[in-house]
DNA sequence: CGATGTCTTGACGCTTCTCAACGATCGTGG
DNA sequence: CCACGATCGTTGAGAAGCGTCAAGACATCG
């Protein structure tokens, strides 16, 4: 569940209250909510609960590493990067609050690739045995479980879509609509937000150059469906957007809104 | 487990000694190795053991269909295929004899893309309910479980590595070097495989023109490292091809063996 | 204030896509 | 038995998208 602050254990009801705000957008809320029923039982094992400052740059876990944990990010963002064999690293997915860090290793016990902090962050750290050990103890919640598991696949097989014959607009314009979607998700509200990482590590997740994704960026912005500064993005005309990210060779995408007085 | 004609039940121990030699690369033999305690129930639920043939080109789901087993194939081989957005499909992976197939639909309980035999095959179907019950009364398979489900993620992970900022012929040559890996974990013997998918599916997988597959493969085997004939594939210098996997820049790739002493 | 990191923009060349024709293989039916 | 079409694979030529190299703008920080 979340945040269960080191100094000792007191008004469980506020507690509970808190929780269920920081948590809303949490992937693993159908686990906090059942569990709350041994909210106690639970606290004391420390299975949910630990949160924890993240610096920018610190990393959660290294390639190698047993897993002891997944984590819940609370603020903040994080980047899962895989060392490539030939030395040039692979950027495999985007964590914004809500979403599960460390899913990687479900597979091999060990953590195939590194999370690090975009931006200083915090994190609730869930240690893998008690969650087995309470799925043990629920069986009920064994599909729960896979599922919320299972959803590191579909990031991945959404990522592959993003990358398997689609050229650099359509990209693009995928990633925004996905990053925006997320951010809602979290509870973020409108068609704007600050994207957590740099023009380098989106072009290694989209598989372009970091130019290639500029120019796109930019390009994007000139015909009016985006306006972007730095990492400060707003998405002008959603409608556009995913008119590009659908079919970038379809049917005029020349300034489409800019010539509504037209 | 498998192969549980539907003849009666009869001799269980000749029927342990087929499964083993049949299960022997199968993804969940840690499944059946602790199953076998109580084969008995296990059949009698049905869980392992329905072995079905399939035919080339018949589906084993479709997108939007409910989660009710995950398929262990046996024998031939399956691709996964996901509908894309602009009506083209995405290729999402290939099942060899001995991989599971099926994994999409845990995160959502519905499946994501479908299922198509690329030959005439053979599978066990394993009831989804069937396995979520066996693992609530032996909790120890959990993390078992959740470790053979996670494999999904690893898989598209590594098909994501493949697409990222490779060029063609790096990712011909890994796609090659993944295959025979994965035959061989299958009992397949040596450097030769049949590949069970046409080029235009191999380019689907790997982001390319189905063109630039053929043109990659020529190549490859114009330098001396592998022989094609339609599906037939020999690989007559691993290392060659290891080492265009990982640096297609590097130093000479002229013929590597063929002036080894030069 | 210079130094550094990040982002943008330009020019050029190469890889790969597209379009196209051709060859091989296989199953079908006359 | 051979002709035939269909499917699949190969190869070529041209165009274009994108990567690479390079220079410059902008912001942050010591």
């Amino acid at each position: 569940m979340a945040d269960v602050p080191g100094n000792g254990v007191s008004d469980s009801a506020a507690d509970f209250s808190l929780l269920r705000r920081t948590c809303e957008p949490c992937t693993l809320r159908d686990f906090c909510q059942r569990a709350e029923l041994k909210f106690e039982e639970v606290r004391r094992r420390g299975l949910f609960g630990r949160r924890e400052p993240v610096a920018r740059g610190e990393r959660l876990f290294r390639p190698g590493d047993e897993l002891k944990a997944v984590y819940m990010v609370r603020s903040g963002a994080f980047k899962s990067v895989a060392p490539a064999l030939d030395g040039e690293e692979c950027l495999l997915g985007f964590h914004v609050p809500g979403e599960l860090v460390g899913l990687d290793a479900l597979g091999s016990g060990r953590h195939q690739c590194e999370a690090v902090a975009l931006a200083d962050s915090q994190i609730c750290a869930i240690p893998y045995s008690g969650l087995t050990s309470l799925v043990a103890e629920a069986p009920g919640l064994t599909r729960r479980l896979i599922g919320v598991f299972g959803g590191g696949s579909q990031d991945s097989q959404s990522h592959v879509q993003m990358l398997v014959r689609r050229q650099a607009d359509e990209r693009i314009a995928m990633f925004l609509q996905e990053m925006l979607r997320r951010y809602r998700r979290s509870g973020e509200p409108g068609a704007q937000i600050t994207l957590p990482m740099s023009r380098e590590d989106m072009a290694r997740y989209l598989g372009l150059a970091l130019e290639t994704v500029s120019r796109g960026l930019s390009r994007l912005q000139d015909m009016g469906i985006i306006s972007v500064s730095g990492r400060q993005l707003v998405v002008l005309d959603a409608a556009a957007l995913a008119r590009i990210a659908a079919d970038p060779h379809g049917p005029d995408h020349d300034h489409p809104q800019m010539n509504r007085r037209a």
